[in-house]
Formats: structure tokens, C-alpha cells, sequence
DNA sequence: CTGAAAGCGCTAACAC
DNA sequence: GTGTTAGCGCTTTCAG
């Protein structure tokens, strides 16, 4: 019932000419006689003929797909990351294979290389939070590895291609616009402090009230669950309102987490942003219909995506021999502070 | 620099046996002597080989490759069914090979079935929202296919394999629970019409108003524009007030739109759920922290996404004829109505 | 301009 | 138990 798959030997042989012929025409090599190509081009439409991509990749040793390793797909940051990743990798003819490991898993790392590298894949993304240990299989295993692989989101490492965006600086914009707003009782609610980009985004705040002569203590700080939690950020807020009461602004680690935080301040009759600034971090769209709409560090993770594979892409066809610049190391982007009613003092 | 890829025939002469052997030991066929396999084994692992998984499936005429044709990614719903998906297949040793396809482009749906037929995957899940003309392709198409397809959260085809979720049910669901905490003058903000699950959803509205001997006029819809914006539900909400003033209650098509809906009716000090009552679309986990939280009908996207790719693999297997049961033509999953404070009268 | 031969890395079918 | 022979569908020499 399902029509066979059909081959190029049945194009071939429909057309009265050889195999090679009609991939000669398929891969637009010259050296085709006009007439022949027509004949040739008119049977493949006929037959509805698709070439064995599968054939094609063993033989050139080179299959345009890129193999991705990410987490949980469901939240905004990786969906929007492996977006950019997908539109920009079609725009350059590849395909993606897709490989979830299992919340930053550190020790299935193994069987999805292999999985990625014995499908053959011409280089990898590595999406994966770098969290705890779980980056540390790197130095060992990147010397086995036979195809280049690029990390999102990771420390700057020594042996490994990465690229990031400045969650320090980040921070440090965050910070230093409540500060110039005014408030200077400025609490932080972090993520997991195992995670890099949390310890990065608590250092910038750390950092930019250090330099300016502000108290920066334990009591002003409160570190979320491992899920970055909205729960979690709504216990710190209480327990910030406890430890810091004299806190007039709060820069929280995760619009999610903001989002909690906005809601018990409402609850509790705190004015945003006159008693209480607040700032979140990652810039999802819908921080701008909070109430009050919230500031937040914008994070473009689709251009995040784009940048890998287009680095990606550079490493592969070096490898190949068909590039011959040098390859950036590390690349950092640069965020974008969106400032918006929650943190703007009308009276300052 | 890079070590080079170990083939079988490597592995072969070093352990002093044929190519076929090793075969025989890497995919645990019985008869091979034990004292064989061991040493095949430690060359395997020493020289650390991956199997190559294209000669595989060239020879094979199986893959374990899903292709997944899906469109925008960033959004909260189509990541849900992607990480469904993702999960599934992982569990059944299935890869994924992600398609973006353009905001559901009618044009180069050829293009991209071929591109993931030439890939030899064993099966295709279409994961692009039903809109306007844009599934009128699968008529036709299929009858070429040379693989099984699946088809997500479209209307139930005749010719073809579906699976969705019931939007009418949902709508009627929220709309009942509306009635029945007294609400009677309910709006609707509805998705643009020419997606299916948006016609769906209103007419769920429609029916149950009607059913109940409710009117349910034309002054009472607002379509939102094509990209479901919250900015057009704004105005959509603004709109309603003028011609609806009466209106008690708004059900709105999705649960971003029905954000838009909350900050304004705060900002023009409307009362919710006292003075209006409102229900969402979508079950986003955020809705939970939504001022006030939101009631809304949850789609369980990832479980979608894992009954698709059990029932395409059902189909998959079907073909190889290592599956002889007959596999369910559409499939429509529940879902579930989610109360929160939104819509619940105290007072009634 | 076109065809014949070889082979990418692997597995299925037979021999021994 | 193990090796040999073929061939999956295609591209790449190299002849003609």
C-alpha cells in the first residue's frame, strides 16, 4: 500500500542512462549533456524520486546534521536557545538531532556522545546548565572525541570551545540601576549557587555594591531550591523581610522567581517599586505584563543559538580542510538591561 | 589532532578475528565462543569504538530516527510536546530530527518531508498547529509517503493518523464552571479564527452559553489578531467593555492573552473575580502566579507529545510487520479544568 | 560527455 | 563458532 522507496538505480534504469549519470545531474556537476540532464530531471520528478541521504553522508563522510544535547526543554531559556539553533542551522542546510539528557545529568554523558557520534553527526552543541560537577568529563573525554562540540552557557574553559552570555555583567547593570534609582538596601535572591550562572549573577551583585561602599552581608542574600522555584523565591522574600527588614530593593536571580515576589509583596501591601525596587533576570517576554511590569536583564537566547551553530559550523568545515581562519575560543554576548515600573522611583 | 573514527575492520585485526565476528559480539548475537567476545570487547574498549550507526541503518532500511516537524519552539506549548517527544523517544532508543518549518508555511512543506524522508527516518510527527489551508497538502502528499506521519492537534483527518487534545470539551468546561459561580454575561476573546483550536474553543463557548439559554451575540467575541498577542487582547478587552458593559465574566482563549486581560482590568480598578470573572487557555504552570491566580484549562502538551510517538511507533512497527494490531486512527486526550481565584465568587 | 569499477562501514546469508 | 561473499544506495576515481 505505502509506495517502495525508490532508487537511483530505478531512475537509471528508466532513463536509459547510468547511475553515475543521474548523480551527476542531482549534484549539478557539469559535464552533462543538456539533453540527458532533461530526461534524467523529468523520470526523478516522475517517480517522485528523494535521494539516500543516509548512503550520501557514508561515502562523504559527512552528514550536515548537528547533534544537540540540552536539558529540560520546557522552560523559556532552552526553548528560545535551541530556536535560534534551529533557524539558524536550516538557513546552513543542516539538520539537528536532538538528545535531552536527563537534569544535567553528569554520568549518561558518555552513552549520548555516542549516540550523537555513531549517528555521525559533523559536530555537537552542548546545551547543558553547567552545574556542580557535570562539565567535569570534559578535559578527559574531548580528547577521544572525533567532532568538534561547542558548549553554551559554561565557565570559559581552557580546552573547549564556549560561548556565553555575561551573566557578572548582567548582574552588574541590574544592580547598578537600582542603585542609581536610588535604592541602597539592595537584597539578592540567588539560584542554586551550584549552578555558574547563579554564583555569576550573585558575584555582579556582590561586586557592584562592594565597589560602591554598600553593605553587602549574609542577611541580605537568600539562596532558591535547585529548580529555581517560584515557592522557594516567595519563602526567601519572607525570610529576606525578616533578616533585612530595612531592604528597599531586591534583584531576584530569575523572572520566575521576580514573579513571586511581586506577588507577596502585593499580598503584603508593599509598594512597587516606591517602598520595594525589583529586578528579575532572563527577560521573558511576558515580564512586560506583570504587574507592575518588571525590569529585567534580557538574555537573547536565540542569537545564543545562532552563534553556536554558526561557531559550530566553522569548526566543522575546518576540520575539513575548507576553513582556515582561526576559531574564537570563547565568545561572550552581551546582555541588555529592559527597564521597566518596577524599578523607577518617581521620587528621587 | 582529532583521533580518527576506529571502523569495525580496525577493531577486526586487532583482535584477530573477521569483521563478522566483532558484528556478531556488538549486537550480542549468541554463538560466538566466550573467551572471543572478551577480547573483542577489550579491543572495543581500548580503542575506544563507536559503531557507525548510518552504515547501520543503510543496510538495515531502519534508522531508530524520528523526523518532527514542528514551527515556532519558543513558545510554552509546542516546548511542552517537543520535551514530551523527546522524552518518549529517548525511552524507546528513537533519536529526534527537528524540521522548523516557518510559521506554518503552506509552500515548503515539500522541501522539508523530503528532507527528512532522505534521512531515512522511520516516521514523521507533524507538530504544526492546524492553520487556515495549511494542512491541505496531506491528502495528496500522502499517498508519496513513503513513512508513517502523525499529525498533532489538528482536526481529525479521514485519510490520516491524529492526535490532539479536545479544545471544544475544554472551552465547554471553562464555560459551564463560569455558570456555575453565577457568572451569566460571559465574553469571549478568541484566538484568530482560522486556527482550528481557536474555532474549536469559541464554539465550545458558543454551544454552552446556548445550551444554558444564554445569549451569545456578536458584541460578546473579540478576535485576537494572528499572533494570539496579549497587546490584542487589551484592546480586545477594551473593546468588550464598550460593547458589553454588562459583560460579568470573559473567557479568554489562552492563558498569555488572559494576562493582558488581568493588567488592565487592575488598572482600570475592575474587581476580579467579584466584579468579573476570568478564565484562561493553556495550563502554563506561571498562571498559578498571576495576580490573581488564574483558573484556566491545562493541556497536557507533554503527554501529547509522548502518545504521539507510541502511536507512531506502533505504525513503524506495523510496517516492518512487527506489529500486527490495528493502531487507532485519531486519537483526543482530556483535558482539565485548573480553579483558582480568578473565577471563584465568594459571594454567590 | 558517459560508463565501469571500487568502496564508504556495516550486516545477512551462507559456507566450513 | 567463525570466516567468506554479497550488497544496502550512493559518490569517486578512472577509462573510454
Amino acid at each position: 500500500m505505502k509506495p517502495r522507496r525508490v532508487t537511483m538505480r530505478v531512475v537509471a534504469d528508466e532513463a536509459g542512462v547510468s547511475v553515475q549519470t543521474v548523480s551527476r545531474v542531482l549534484n549539478n556537476h557539469p559535464d552533462v549533456a543538456t539533453a540527458t540532464a532533461e530526461r534524467v530531471r523529468a523520470v526523478v520528478e516522475r517517480l517522485n524520486y528523494t535521494p539516500n541521504a543516509v548512503a550520501r553522508s557514508l561515502i562523504q563522510q559527512r552528514s550536515y546534521t548537528i547533534g544537540v544535547a540540552t536539558d529540560v526543554l520546557e522552560s523559556s531559556g532552552p526553548a528560545r536557545i535551541l530556536a535560534g539553533i534551529a533557524y539558524e542551522a536550516e538557513k546552513n542546510g543542516y539538520c539537528l538531532l536532538i538528545n535531552r539528557i536527563s537534569e544535567a545529568d553528569t554520568v549518561h554523558v558518555d552513552p549520548l556522545l555516542q549516540t550523537m557520534v555513531s549517528r555521525q553527526v559533523d559536530g555537537i552543541i552542548w546545551a547543558v546548565p553547567d552545574i556542580a560537577e557535570n562539565h567535569h568529563w570534559v578535559a578527559d573525554t574531548l580528547k577521544q572525541l572525533t567532532v568538534p562540540i561547542v558548549f553554551l552557557t559554561v565557565s570559559a574553559q581552557p580546552t573547549a570551545y564556549t560561548i556565553s552570555i555575561d551573566n557578572y555583567l548582567g548582574a552588574r547593570m541590574a544592580t547598578q540601576h537600582l542603585m542609581d534609582q536610588g535604592y541602597r538596601r539592595i537584597a539578592h535572591i540567588s539560584g542554586p549557587l551550584d549552578w555558574w550562572e547563579a554564583r555569576e549573577r550573585k558575584r555582579g551583585w556582590e561586586d557592584t555594591l562592594r565597589n560602591a561602599g554598600l553593605a553587602c552581608d549574609d542577611c541580605q542574600l537568600f539562596e532558591s531550591d535547585e529548580r529555581w522555584s517560584v515557592e522557594s523565591a516567595e519563602k526567601g522574600f519572607y525570610h529576606l523581610l525578616e533578616t533585612f527588614p530595612q531592604m528597599d530593593a531586591v534583584f531576584v536571580s530569575s523572572d520566575q522567581m521576580a514573579m513571586g515576589v511581586l506577588k507577596i509583596a502585593s499580598a503584603k501591601g508593599i509598594r512597587i517599586p516606591d517602598e520595594l525596587g525589583v529586578v528579575g533576570y532572563d527577560g521573558i517576554p511576558d515580564t512586560a505584563y506583570f504587574c507592575p511590569p518588571l525590569t529585567t536583564v534580557n538574555h537573547n537566547h536565540v542569537n545564543l543559538g545562532s552563534c553556536a551553530v554558526d561557531q559550530l559550523i566553522q569548526l566543522i568545515d575546518q576540520e575539513k580542510g575548507e576553513y582556515r581562519m582561526k576559531v574564537k575560543q570563547s565568545v561572550v554576548l552581551v546582555p541588555e538591561l529592559v527597564i521597566r515600573k518596577s524599578s523607577i522611583r518617581e521620587s528621587n
